[in-house]
DNA sequence: TCATTTTATGTTATCGATAACATGAACTGA
DNA sequence: TCAGTTCATGTTATCGATAACATAAAATGA
């Protein structure tokens, strides 16, 4: 037929259909409105430039009921491959992934059982890191602030990385903060250290569950004329842009945010070429960098 | 068929094919990485909640080209209404929309000349009228700082509404700053209020196209020991978190980000249904509420 | 009770592309 | 020149659901 370049353009629905090519990649990512995620999605969609494959967005809300539904009405449209964010999901929405047979990867996390593909780093590990950057700059009393629940399980896993790492450090005395609903805001970041000094006074240093948290708070402490650092030290974890722009800047846990994406997605190609030719690839996992970003804070 | 509820999933490509629902709606925003448009897609979410449609979001970067792109490739996959963030599109782009015979909302801009639907409010008019608000606490020596071109249609919209009020209050001389690639970052801001003083010392106050480079400016100032207000007065656009959280408090004109995303979900679903039963409804132009919200820094 | 309506079940046509196949034309080289 | 190959063109089968239709069974009412 000839092609009519003026305005028609042809359903993809009925050629996929015959064909067995839908043409796109599905991501689900936590939340639109964070740049580390959306540097992740950028190194995706950088990384699948060119390859004829489009990638679609859905956000699950850090909710892994949400995102069992969305694996499933994504899985409905036939993608020729998933990436999810996090090692952690329902027992169906694993089972859905594992029965797609397309690509799997799994982002932000390195999963105990990964489900096939995995591109990231030990939140634990990360966090533990920051721990251990703290106590070399002669803290000894840190405090931990997150959210109320374990929904945002990168968080939960930085708590975890924290505890392990004070138990090896001889830390035995736990500080955690637990407030708010994950993700938790710059306001939540403020409350939560007011909460924080009332509870542990003696607090020497405070590790926020993400830099937006670490800037509420640090908003907070200069708010109440608490030094920062000097009564009490922060730091935060991702390197947002406002972390190196405030001011005393953030000291943080710097992740590659980009690479993972961009990884996820020249994996992914291999694996569809590899599908499409017959040979389904075996799964890899791809660690990726992090660094603690040593600043004014702490 | 019996219904295997155990991992099977059905192909959704032969359903819409033969039913004519895919049951999705696609929208295009600007960026994945902005709170704005995070509640604007947030509000769209949860007016098609329990509607059997999902959505489906891609992002431009403020580029009308990949815009076009994007409509070609997502119009091929049969959406049942498409929406896209402001007015201004590629010739071609326009004709796809126009032609593509599904319902389509304009967002977050009320265009000379609708394709369809519009859901939202005048850049221009907003920005004139926190110029107006600088003018009225005393303000006359008033500057622009935004970025470098005009892929960001809302910002250009938002400096030629500031020209306008200028011309309008008598103030003739403009001070505008153009500087980065939209959006322009916090760094950028910061960046931009330094050649601002150095271009025009005498003056008075600064409209910033996002609040994000607002902060960028104040923190600045801070570093440079300019009183704000006082050496110079500040204001943002948007009202995102950290205007209400930053010292001093950022003056900045506060959009109806959810409504705009929550009206045109329900918009859609109304014209949805329209095209369902054969009656196609009548382009509505809805138009939402912004407001100048005083605070601290201006 | 029988004619009529409602409900349940089974069968086939259909959506609109691509893939696979068949046919015919042009082209190559011994 | 003719068999063998490459290339262009035309035709038909196919993907996997739903819609539409046909048929059989059950329910209803005079």
């Amino acid at each position: 037929m000839a092609v009519e370049g003026l305005g028609y353009v042809l359903d993809q629905s009925a050629g996929s259909l015959s064909s067995k090519r839908t043409g796109f990649v599905a991501a689900l990512i936590p939340s639109i409105n964070n740049s580390n995620f959306a540097d992740t999605a950028r190194g995706l969609t950088e990384a699948l430039q060119g390859s004829g494959l489009q990638l679609l967005l859905a956000y699950t809300d850090y909710s892994i009921d949400k995102e069992q539904e969305l694996i499933e009405s994504l899985l409905r449209r036939r993608p020729e491959a998933i990436v999810v964010t996090g090692g952690k999901h329902t027992l169906r929405g694993r089972k859905l992934l594992r029965q797609s047979g397309i690509p799997v990867v799994e982002t932000w996390d390195l999963p105990q059982d990964p489900v096939c593909h995995v591109v990231g780093f030990s939140n634990a590990e990360a966090s533990a890191a920051l721990v251990r950057h703290l106590h070399q700059k002669g803290y000894r009393k840190i405090a931990f602030i997150g959210g109320t629940t374990n929904r945002d399980t990168r968080g939960a896993d930085r708590r975890a990385g924290y505890e392990a790492a004070m138990t090896e450090l001889g830390l035995k005395e736990m500080r955690v903060i637990s407030f708010g609903t994950p993700p938790i805001s710059i306001k939540q970041g403020g409350e939560a250290i007011s909460r924080l000094i009332k509870q542990w006074p003696e607090v020497e240093a405070a590790i926020c569950v993400s830099d937006l948290s670490a800037f509420g708070a640090l908003v907070e402490c200069q708010r109440r004329k608490w030094k920062v650092p000097g009564r009490i030290a922060l730091a935060g974890f991702g390197d947002f842009e406002i972390s190196s722009c405030c001011y005393p800047t953030l000291t943080t846990v710097g992740v590659n945010c980009y690479e993972i994406g961009n990884h996820t997605g020249k994996l992914l190609l291999k694996a569809i070429e590899g599908e499409r030719s017959g040979k389904t690839i075996s799964p890899e996992t791809v660690i990726t960098d992090y660094a603690v970003i040593s600043r004014e804070s702490a």
